[in-house]
RNA sequence: GCGCUGGUAGCUCAGUUGGAUAGAGUACUUGACUACGAAUCAAGGGGUCGGGGGUUCGAAUCCUCCCCAGCGCGCCA
């Protein structure tokens, strides 16, 4: 139920019959026609700009059409006011049974008020996190994840069919260093000294990896040359690291429906289909790149190399797909594996970056849209980085990698719930500063908080509900008589509530989650106030004495809150709290 | 040099396919607890929306040119 859809649709309804009875030209383009709220709560409840829009290809004034239209609206039953303001705009106030039959709909549709089909089945593949299978995550992927989950879960609440993915970039030459970094654990657990030089990784967390392969091979590899042990331990290494990996997600309560391998395109002729299916379009060739211009590096020297002409596809200079020595480049098995997605029928592709990735966007742009010709729209997210702070002091610190703060160091400390709002406080392309004294601090600029305390509250009235022995599970809550749900602070939150199916479009659309936690805080807010007028008001107080009828649609609103809190929650991936602790 | 992402109140940030007088939090000032949880609420001051130009009935939002910051820029992923 989406009351924004509704009167739109009832705005276009009235403007089509004004066209049949000759007030307004026939087959105008209605799409431009919007109904929202206004910024000012004194414009009304809804604003829509359709005379403003249509002035001038109709060829009239704005307030003369904004004037017919009115009258119109009105008629209907929903529509207590119609006036026109301003330059045109036409403010409508909606009858208080629009509001009180919203909270019913709320209550009798629990969380799944607020779901939408805009994504009509829509197949959507998320990728995130998708940190190489080198160690455990740390607090960029942290962020990665979060971001990434709470899109997926938005995606999913507003009818897409959704796969959240990882690929695990277990192809390249990150995971033959990891390999030689774990051989010499493993030589260090059958007592040799060893020192980590050549770029191999000290992190104590592959110390064990060492131990446990020392256990299953025994001395097998000790002093033996590096093509003996090295696909070996490579597999061994990258299995456990994944399941360390997969330890880190679930933490923090991410869970993927695909592990995709980037070594199973290797091999296996997969990666020079995808390279084909670009050459049979005529966008590979031999050719030689200019250097970059203000900074040609030291060492350059024109090369000829095998390129994929991506600036057919709005990229800025062709990109290499294989290396001199006729390996392939990164790029190419990215290509297939995204030549795969778009195999596997999905019909838009979601990849969420880490920023440092962004020189990245437009060639994958380039080649989701010459593999698909356009069909697939691929949006890449980038997240900025994490700055971590205690006390407003710099935070360095990790139990186990020594040079970086893992997501686990971050889950332990503030736990799940708190790590992931916090997360989704900022735009995602914005930097993020993450204190771990603020995030766990009990006041209202602490959004986290804030909101728990709001359903907190709401759980401690339902809890006094049922000590009153006043009935309020959501059925007899939804038949309560809401018509006594009359006053203006009531109607406020009532309306704060019908703006939420709004706004999960709205951020699906944009791919933003963050939209929702900033929701969360608004609708927070606008209970608190209303709970605290009940201090001067007390016929504002929810649990009204020796009046079981108009508690009980009070009762109602409150839960109301609770319910879209909860959902909100869900998209973040976040529990609301019964009490505050 | 080019590209990407940012620049909004002292500080940290929102801002709806372009909408009315640009909003929160914080900080500062002042008020509200015989109350369903005052960990909250109410009120006040605080702005060249980085700058110039353009499109539009209307621009923080779209176009263009500059300034500043971060990131990236041919065989690293």
């Amino acid at each position: 139920m989406n009351l924004f859809t509704d009167l739109r649709a009832l705005v276009i309804d009235s403007l089509e019959a004004m066209a049949a009875e000759g007030l307004l030209p026939r087959g105008l383009d209605h799409a431009n026609v919007a109904v929202e709220p206004p910024r000012d709560a004194a414009h009304g409840d809804m604003a829509t700009n359709a005379a403003m829009v249509l002035a001038k290809p109709a060829g009239l004034k704005p307030r003369d059409i904004a004037e017919a239209l009115a009258a119109r609206l009105t008629a209907d039953p929903r529509i207590a006011l119609a006036e026109v303001a301003g330059p045109g705009f036409l403010n409508l106030r909606l009858a208080p049974g629009v509001w009180q039959g919203l909270i019913g709909a709320v209550l009798s549709q629990g969380t799944a008020f607020g779901r939408s089909d805009m994504g009509q089945g829509q197949k959507v593949n998320v990728e995130y996190v998708s940190a190489n299978p080198t160690g455990p995550l740390h607090v960029g992927h942290t962020r990665g994840a979060v971001f990434g989950d709470a899109l997926a879960s938005l995606l999913d609440y507003s009818g897409h069919a959704v796969t959240r993915e990882y690929y695990i970039n277990d192809g390249g030459a990150q995971v033959d260093v990891l390999a030689r970094s774990v051989y010499l654990r493993y030589l260090e657990a059958h007592g040799q000294a060893v020192s980590f030089e050549d770029g191999t990784y000290p992190g104590d967390y592959l110390i064990e990896v060492g131990e446990a392969l020392a256990a299953e091979v025994g001395t097998a590899y000790v002093d033996q040359p590096e093509d003996v042990w090295l696909a070996e331990i490579r597999a061994f290494a990258t299995e456990r690291m994944m399941d360390l990996i997969r330890a880190d997600l679930a933490a923090l309560g991410v869970r993927m429906d695909v592990f995709f391998s980037e070594k199973s395109l290797y091999g296996t002729g997969r990666i020079e289909a995808a390279i084909d299916a670009l050459r049979a379009k005529g966008l590979i060739y031999r050719g030689t790149l200019e250097p970059p211009k203000g900074k040609t590096p030291d060492d350059w020297e024109p090369r000829e190399q095998t390129l994929f002409k991506s600036t057919d596809h709005g990229d800025d200079v062709d990109r290499p797909i294989m290396k001199s020595d006729g390996a392939w480049t990164y790029f190419a098995p990215d290509i297939a594996y995204h030549y795969d997605k778009i195999e596997r029928g999905f019909d838009a592709l979601i990849d969420v970056f880490g920023a440092d990735h962004g020189g990245y966007v437009k060639r994958m742009k380039a080649a989701v849209s010459a593999l698909s010709d356009g069909r697939v729209p691929l949006d890449i997210k980038l997240t900025q980085l994490v700055k971590l702070t205690k006390n407003g002091q710099p935070f360095k610190m990790s139990k186990r990698a020594g040079t970086f703060v893992t997501l686990r160091d971050v889950v332990d400390q503030v736990g799940a719930d708190v790590t992931r709002f916090v997360m989704l406080t900022r735009k995602n392309d914005a930097p993020l500063d993450f204190d771990f004294d603020k995030v766990l601090e009990q006041s209202k600029d602490n959004p986290v908080f804030y909101v728990q305390y709001a359903h907190a509250r709401i759980r401690s009235v339902l809890r006094k509900a049922a000590e009153a022995g006043i009935a309020a599970d959501d059925a007899v809550l939804a038949g309560a008589d809401l018509t006594k749900l009359d006053h203006e602070a009531e109607l406020a939150v009532a309306k704060k509530l019908a703006e939420w199916p709004r706004l999960v479009e709205i951020a699906a659309r944009t791919h933003e989650p963050h939209r929702v936690a900033f929701y969360l805080y608004e609708l927070a807010s606008d209970f608190h106030a209303l709970w605290n007028r009940g201090n001067e008001v007390a016929g504002l107080r929810f649990l009204q004495e020796g009046d079981v009828a108009t508690s009980q649609a009070k009762i109602a609103l409150a839960r109301a809150v609770a319910v879209v809190i909860s959902a909100g929650l869900g998209i973040l991936g976040v529990t609301p709290v019964e009490e505050m602790r």
